[in-house]
DNA sequence: CCGCCATTTGAATAAAAACTCAATTGAACA
DNA sequence: TGTTCAATTGAGTTTTTATTCAAATGGCGG
């Protein structure tokens, strides 16, 4: 039996469970991440700023949100930029993420 | 440092972090009983009509969505009834739960 | 090339959550 | 009261997830 996060690891273009996907979300370090992205692509460092965690955990977090394709990562030179994966960004009206299964609308 | 849940059942009114009671949705068991539940409260054996799963694992489930508030539980004979929880139900448009920190709206 | 900075990885551990099983509760009704 | 059905509880175990630490990578400037 495959864990959630296996699953997302696993997954095509969209194929996944409404579940698996709310449990990348639900982690006040990968939401906040989400959250601070909302308002633009920002480098690790940035997104650290209003986090505040170490750097380590927040890479490993990062991973996990880019697994699911909930976030995508370029290079700028030294830095690396994310981003709001374009499928929920096309989609997004104001502050909310479409994830396909549901849409999450924050406050 | 308290989990997730531990905060959910010593929160009160309004006081919860929105990680947290994701959390309690990012599950598919527990989702699947949200989303029965946006049709109209039923018995704990009529839900697990549709979910199939083991009846004490049910219950367990069940459980951590009345300690998130985010249902409730009411008599009826030697029945269960479940529904989603007023504070969800009043602000409810359509097939979507308001959580106060986020709204959620299933497709 | 070397050293530095930003970030990532991997392995090891700790913590939390899911599941199972045996036993219990509460309500109905013979 | 005793039995049955519906649901719940609690303890114990397994599985997942989070966190930490040491080490590595990739790009840039000197």
């Amino acid at each position: 039996m495959k864990s959630p996060f296996q699953v997302l690891r696993e997954r095509g273009e969209d194929d996944f469970s409404c579940a698996s996907v709310l449990k990348v979300l639900a982690d006040d370090t990968r939401l906040g991440v989400v959250e601070r992205l909302l308002d633009g692509p920002s480098t690790v460092t940035e997104i650290n700023e209003t986090l505040g965690v170490e750097s380590t955990l927040l890479s490993h977090h990062l991973k996990a949100l880019r697994e699911a394709k909930l976030v995508t990562r370029t290079r700028q030179g030294r830095y690396a930029v994310y981003a709001l994966a374009p499928e929920l960004l096309a989609r997004r009206k104001g502050r909310s993420v479409d994830l396909g299964c549901c849409k999450i609308s924050f406050s």
